[in-house]
DNA sequence: CTAATAGTGTCTATTAGACAGTATGTT
DNA sequence: AACATACTGTCTAATAGACACTATTAG
């Protein structure tokens, strides 16, 4: 035995073990709206996530998650910080961590442990921001008992996963998903993808994370729609207005232009205390 | 480059990268029961979490979560299985992922990542099971503003730690904690202590995760004063009963000799389809 | 004028909070 | 009998859901 710490870590080999590398996955998020082809209809919002084409094995042609090597001196909460800095440009981005993914195959090359997370933007703070091999995609979720399929487009393409949900009682969360289609996605980023879908609906309810994903200035009627495409139902104008009205401040600015009657531009109001829990 | 991935994964070679090692830490949590030295009073609650006394260096005598290296063909998820099985000799143990901590220097030996789960369990289950390093310390906390001092005691030691709570809104999380005192838990423990108790706090009123802390049968009345340890606050015992009763079943046994009314015994009716979200 | 969204008033249903009361065992 | 908890009834307050109505613009 060694009589203090210091004897101890100097004695220390590192190498005794068996080591393996870990990387940060990031899932950015952002809200797409589509012009209407009617001049008087506002435009349709859908979620939209950030996908990388893979230039190189493994899953060569495939797309992912931006992500990348954790270093051995960075911390790991920094790896996202970095690689999303890398990618877009921008320093201050929300992130969340999502989950550590550690199965033992989930990388064809070695034993790699990956911790996703979770990145909200505001789409159009990036706008020719974006690395060439990068690309939005729309999300559109059909959920129908426990199996849910997701459909994520680009300009040219079109991915189709399809995941079973499982409910688990005593293991390691309350449901597991079992991957049951998926051509396109590379790594184990389906699983990862519906995962972080689902923590963000949960978490819109009793957090102000959308705002993240707000421009500076917004409509209600905007807000409210980024809250219904979020989580995957129509809202009631009133209720809406009642909960958010403490969270935002009404501008002097309107939108108008849009073919119908103008709307009163809102802030974020930020900041302010929130309550406990 | 290459002609398939199959060639790529020949000429791959793991040790051209930095590599490092990988722990999981499990905080355990349960309750324990105080007997009043009132006759007629009901016994008083604790929550209790499971340290070990380490005995070796690194943080030599001080105390941590159970925990130890993920194997190198061990599933991420599978190794707190695993360390729980070893500690407790149970094998059907709530689990879930807490988060991973990987501050490049929380450990002095060299650099580790840990993944922290949180695992309920009913503690009068592994009655003598446990190892001899380990104890139950029954957890008192005490917030103040965003001051929060934990005190966790047992037989023969109290240890005390002071936090602060920090609000973030662009970063990893909502808040971050600061460890202000700590001189017994090894790691960054403590943090991760406190990151698990607020987890388990919001968690509690939107699943049925405390079911996992309770026996078979029990008294509605022991199954609030759970609900109060765990929020740190007291219920209303008709607004109590209305919200739980969907989630038991009444049962014709009776628990008597308490020195005041004897209360029906209830249990979980569990694997009820539970509602969306 | 019309289509479409903006924005508000109000009724109802549901849920949460509060309090008071009755019930029933042990010592 | 007295204490302590078990358990219930009911009133009130707060919140969520639903619907109808008015307002205002571009074309």
């Amino acid at each position: 035995m060694y009589k203090n710490e210091k004897e101890f870590l100097k004695a220390y080999n590192p190498e005794d073990f068996e080591r393996l590398s870990m990387t940060a996955d990031i899932m950015v998020l952002s809200v797409s709206s589509y012009e209407s082809n009617n001049y008087r209809k506002t435009d349709e919002k859908h979620m939209s996530v950030l996908l990388v084409k893979r230039e190189d094995y493994p899953f060569k042609d495939k797309w992912c998650f931006p992500g990348g090597f954790v270093g051995i001196n960075e911390n790991l909460d920094d790896a996202p910080i970095r690689i999303l800095k890398n990618e877009t440009n921008l320093s201050d981005i929300y992130l969340e961590q999502l989950y550590t993914n550690g199965e033992v195959n989930r990388d064809p090359r070695m034993r790699i442990i990956s911790t996703s997370y979770i990145a909200l933007v505001d789409k159009n703070r990036l706008e020719g921001k974006l690395k060439d091999n990068a690309s939005w995609f729309d999300i559109r979720i059909l959920e129908e008992k426990d199996i849910i399929d997701i459909y994520l487009t680009n300009q040219s393409k079109e991915i189709h996963i399809k995941i079973k949900r499982i409910l688990k009682e005593h293991t390691t969360d309350r449901y597991a998903f079992e991957v049951l289609e998926n051509k396109d996605l590379a790594f184990d980023h389906a699983k990862v993808l519906l995962n972080g879908l689902m923590r963000i609906r949960n978490k819109v309810n009793y957090t102000d994370i959308v705002f993240n994903m707000m421009p500076e200035y917004f409509t209600l009627g905007e807000l409210q729609s980024v809250y219904e495409v979020i989580l995957g139902k129509k809202l009631l104008d009133p209720a809406f207005r009642r909960i958010i009205s403490s969270k935002v401040k009404k501008t002097s600015k309107m939108r108008t232009g849009e073919g119908h009657r103008p709307s009163a531009l809102f802030q974020y109001k930020g900041k302010e205390k929130n309550k406990n829990s």
